[in-house]
DNA sequence: GACCTGCTGCGGCGTG
């Protein structure tokens, strides 16, 4: 492309503010061969190239966020040149970090702007390089960026001194984290560094309702954020539920000699799913969402080997966070590469970041976490015009006369209907909100005194609550929280009152882990033939023999060097799914068992249901006329009182705290509480709790046992501990309501 | 009944 003729001049675009970027920008546009800009990147040049404001962009993924944001920074970074870095862009992955350094380079290249990148992976060599002539784009992580503060404390105010963009990239992937609370925090102090305020931009998939995303951008002036929106709009959705029967032990035909784990291991409920998956993708380009690494791994050894029957190559790659670097790259590679027939099977890896290019098909296997990671996954699916598809697969159990309530009422089945149809209706989760961050709190604390080498208590409370990220906390818990820190050693005082670290706390800033917000687990390192695999967590039993399941391949156990923490394996035609490590705590919406119940109550039935599914769908019915639920919300079956709040797992799980409260023995099973005793005793309790009013989260949270779940909980004065777990996971209000509509 | 992300300084060794 050596000309640029007026015709397909970009500038020729409606509003026309691409005069407005710098003209060697232009040219580079020109010699890309664009038509024309992409909708964001059209509305985003005049608000970022004034340089003045926060702004958000957002819309759907591949869009051209990144270019949308750059064109005009570059615009000004071409204009004249300063001594420092310019512009910060702060990614969550490093895989995105090198992405956008990648494309970055060619477009600043010719504008004589330096782009660095700084993660893990990047040689001390080119960091050194960055600090000894600083300038440009610097392209980083939060935990590098976390480092700098620490390391080179002292140098990042003349490092940042001409700095006027901060972009963060992935916006919605920080909302509502502790990374996203730390990142927060480090971008006010970099204002803080420099006295004066940078504008940011936000690169966001679409969010609901943005004031969230705005006001996570910039706490306190969220009302003040720039919101540029270029949706594309939902095209074209081909969706199908395929309901299974998952058949009960004794139903299962066992051939002679055969248990469970027989030839493959697999019981044939897999197999059924398997098979369609197989029949359906094989020969085209998709990705299977598998919710947990175990079934990943289950799915992508089944689909492996039906490929090996079939006497195909395989095109079946197993794709999750323990899986080596090196496997997953080669996996994303074969798929983007379009030479051959890929599909993988996956977990929530791929919902964000890597590019893979738009396939032709979503497979979700079992109940979506959310309706918002629903969302997120379809919008890999159906780009350039094609139709969006989605196949969502859902076993049920075989019922017998001992069934437990939900299997009787096809929870799994209603539950992925019931998102299914808020997703149709454009709703989804908000990202969560509302809880304080003590623990990430204890990391910016001590991160502030690395910094500076000791910090008063005021000025301390000032620079991170007050007018930073932990505005929630005030100056009396504040005072409380760092008792609590100078008692267990974190902290120490001078004679002057200068906060320092403390005996434990310079241990704690000494070892790198600190960077990250987050807790890690220490883990074993798989190794085949020299080649690492992967990693497993350490408490994993594993013995010279064990047979294995992992990279979608078979394995057994060679043998295991406890002080390396290496595994080594040979292939082996027998092979289990490993467990991994959970922790997990639930998190369905008040809104997704509101639908429940509407699904239960109404009698239509969704075109997207296959026969089986609208079999289950049916029989779901069935039972919740039965037991007359569209009346009443409370009936005894057996020795246990079932109560059916129709509620989130915050007001389930609160409600099963406040009847633990009153010495009852609750079990809950998703959205239902299971009691054991007599259902006047149930309800009298239930009757207590509505005449007391909302329970009281600091009486609740005696009984949970651990409530220290994030990483420096353990430091946390007890009663804040209790203060933030309430508002993470309870919902004292709702449970007040709940139980309130339950006596109805 | 879950998932994901990230990280420094330094000693030891081999190579140019």
């Amino acid at each position: 492309m050596s000309s640029h003729p007026s015709s397909s001049d970009p500038s020729g675009s409606a509003s026309g503010s691409f005069h407005r970027l710098h003209p060697k920008v232009q040219r580079w546009v020109w010699t890309q061969g664009w038509k024309e800009l992409r909708g964001i990147q059209e509305v985003a040049i005049a608000p970022i190239i004034e340089g003045t404001q926060d702004v958000i962009l957002s819309a759907s993924t591949a869009s051209g966020k990144t270019e949308a944001a750059f064109l005009p920074i570059c615009s000004r970074l071409a204009e004249d040149s300063g001594g420092s870095v310019r512009a910060i862009y702060i990614g969550p992955l490093k895989a995105l970090i090198n992405d956008q350094f990648e494309r970055l380079d060619g477009l600043c290249d010719g504008l004589g702007i330096a782009v660095h990148r700084w993660h893990g992976d990047v040689s001390q060599g080119h960091k050194a390089r960055l600090l000894k002539s600083p300038a440009g784009i610097l392209l980083i992580t939060p935990e590098s960026l976390e480092a700098l503060f620490i390391r080179q404390g002292s140098a990042l105010a003349s490092l940042f001194s001409s700095l006027e963009h901060i972009v963060i990239d992935e916006l919605h992937a920080f909302i509502g984290t502790e990374r996203g609370c730390q990142l927060q925090s480090l971008l006010h102090r970099v204002e803080l560094t420099l006295r004066r305020n940078v504008p940011r931009v936000g690169l966001s998939a679409t969010l609901g309702d943005m004031t969230l995303a705005a006001e996570f951008l910039r706490p306190g002036a969220g009302e003040k954020v720039r919101l540029c929106n270029s949706d594309s709009g939902g095209g074209e959705l081909l969706l199908q539920l395929r309901g299974y029967r998952k058949r009960t032990p004794d139903a299962r035909r066992l051939a002679p000699g055969e248990d469970e784990e027989s030839s493959d291991g697999l019981p044939e409920d897999e197999h059924d799913v398997g098979a369609h998956l197989f029949k359906t993708l094989r020969g085209t380009h998709n990705l299977v969402f598998a919710n947990s690494r175990a079934n990943v791994e289950l799915y992508a050894d089944l689909l492996r080997r039906m490929c090996e029957q079939a006497q195909l190559p395989n095109e079946f790659f197993p794709h999750h966070g323990n899986l080596s670097k090196e496997l997953r790259e080669e996996a994303e590679a074969a798929l983007k590469a379009r030479q051959r027939p890929v599909n993988l099977v996956c977990t929530t890896t791929l919902e964000m970041g890597i590019d893979v290019g738009a396939v032709q098909s979503i497979a979700q296997v079992g109940v979506p976490p959310s309706v918002a990671s629903l969302r997120q996954r379809l919008g890999r699916s159906g780009r350039k015009g094609g139709p969006a598809v989605l196949r969502l697969y859902l076993q049920e159990a075989e019922l017998t006369k001992t069934s437990p309530l939900p299997d009787q009422l096809r929870m799994r089945l209603v539950q992925s209907v019931a998102m299914l149809e808020l997703l149709l209706t454009n709703w989804f989760e908000p990202p969560a909100s509302g809880a304080f961050h003590f623990s990430t709190l204890v990391q910016q604390l001590l991160s502030l005194i690395a910094q500076h080498g000791g910090v008063k208590a005021g000025e301390a409370f000032s620079a991170l609550c007050q007018a930073g990220p932990f505005a929630r906390v005030s100056r009396e818990d504040f005072v409380h929280f760092l008792r609590g820190l100078g008692q267990r050693e974190l902290l120490s005082q001078s004679s002057d009152g200068t906060l320092l670290l403390g005996r434990v706390g310079e241990r704690i800033v000494n070892q790198y882990s600190f960077y990250a917000a987050f807790a890690s687990v220490e883990e074993f390192r798989l190794v085949a033939s020299g080649r690492t695999l992967g990693t497993m967590p350490i408490d994993q039993p594993l013995f010279v023999g064990t047979y294995l399941i992992f990279g979608g391949r078979r394995w057994r156990v060679l043998a295991v060097q406890g002080d390396e923490k290496v595994v080594e394996l040979e292939p082996a035609p027998a092979g289990r799914v490993p467990m991994f490590e959970s922790t997990g705590v639930g998190g369905v919406h008040d809104r997704v068992r509101e639908q429940m119940r509407a699904v239960y109550a109404g009698d239509g039935i969704p075109r997207y249901l296959d026969a089986r599914a609208q079999e289950l769908l049916a029989e779901a019915r069935a039972t919740f006329q039965r037991w007359g639920l569209s009346e009443r919300s409370i009936i005894t079956s057996g020795r246990e009182v079932h109560v059916f709040p129709w509620a989130g797992d915050a007001v389930v799980h609160t409600l099963a705290l406040s009847l633990q409260a009153s010495g009852l023995s609750v079990e809950t099973l998703g959205a239902v509480l299971s009691v054991e005793g007599m259902q006047s005793d149930v309800e009298g309790a239930l009757r207590g709790l509505v005449a007391e009013g909302p329970p009281r989260a600091e009486a609740l949270t005696t009984h949970v046992a651990n409530m220290a779940l994030e990483k420096h909980d353990g430091f946390v004065p007890e009663d804040l501990l209790a203060r933030d777990y309430a508002a993470r996971y309870l919902d004292v209000q709702g449970a007040w309501r709940a139980a309130q509509r339950v006596l109805q």
